[in-house]
DNA sequence: ATCTTATTTGAGTCATTGTTCAATCGTTCA
DNA sequence: TGAACGATTGAACAATGACTCAAATAAGAT
């Protein structure tokens, strides 16, 4: 079969064409890292990776921070628990959530530092 | 108006709560870096953003590599470029896209490792 | 100027997802 | 054992968003 000899399909430079199709190839965990900064692209769910970079909380404290139902924070904490960005421990009678990593630090980091300087440069007044 | 004050809300450990709450407020540009994490947890938007980590191209050429129609791929480039991820510059007839800064590869990095890390611990076997 | 080509835009559609509500589960204390 | 509490789950719903198709725009070639 020919994948890239369709008529309609106009590829005006098949080298450099080949050449990306070829990185994007030799990323096999694309999906997961897709996946990943989703899992940061809600601001909800940011906000509460944000929160346990302070301190372990647990599921009502996390709920009254974040403004939402604790049922809606345990949806968002199984989410984070399947992407391994945070992992949880019965303590009393409830559960503390916390980072599993300094992984949080490290992207919001990179990211903030980008925001404030398109902001910066957007000002520019 | 009484924020905290609401009478069916438990709030079990209100110093933590504090201190996770001022963390949060003390982050202006929350909104900002959700939606940068955002823009790169789209598979296309991501495959895209690495495209352009080899060499820019234009609208069609990005088409084809991602396996969309160019009209797809105009829609996400407004959405990078009003995320100062990606600028474009008119050559020949066409648009040629490129990256404005080092952050794909800043994060993706970032992402890359915190996946294969993921993988690894869960392979285990 | 006209036609062609590459890109952009807008409308519309379908899938995804973040949320709440209600019900259930699992622990702990009486 | 039973009651209370914290957390989780599932269903339902609203909102967001990614895509295609069709039409419009912009710039180069004839």
């Amino acid at each position: 079969m020919h994948t890239d000899s369709a008529c309609e399909v106009r590829c005006l430079h098949p080298e450099a064409v080949q050449r990306a199709t070829q990185a994007l190839e030799a990323e096999p965990d694309l999906i997961g890292m897709a996946s990943l900064f989703a899992a940061f692209g809600d601001p909800t769910r940011l906000r509460l990776l944000l929160a346990l970079q302070i301190e372990p909380l647990c599921t009502c404290d996390l709920a009254v921070v974040l403004g939402v139902s604790e049922s809606a924070v345990s949806h968002q904490l199984r989410t984070l628990k399947s992407l391994d960005l945070v992992e949880s421990e019965r303590r009393d009678r409830m559960m503390f959530h916390r980072l599993t990593s300094t992984i949080t630090e490290a992207l919001s980091a990179v990211a903030r530092s980008h925001v404030v300087g398109s902001l910066t440069s957007a000002e520019a007044a």
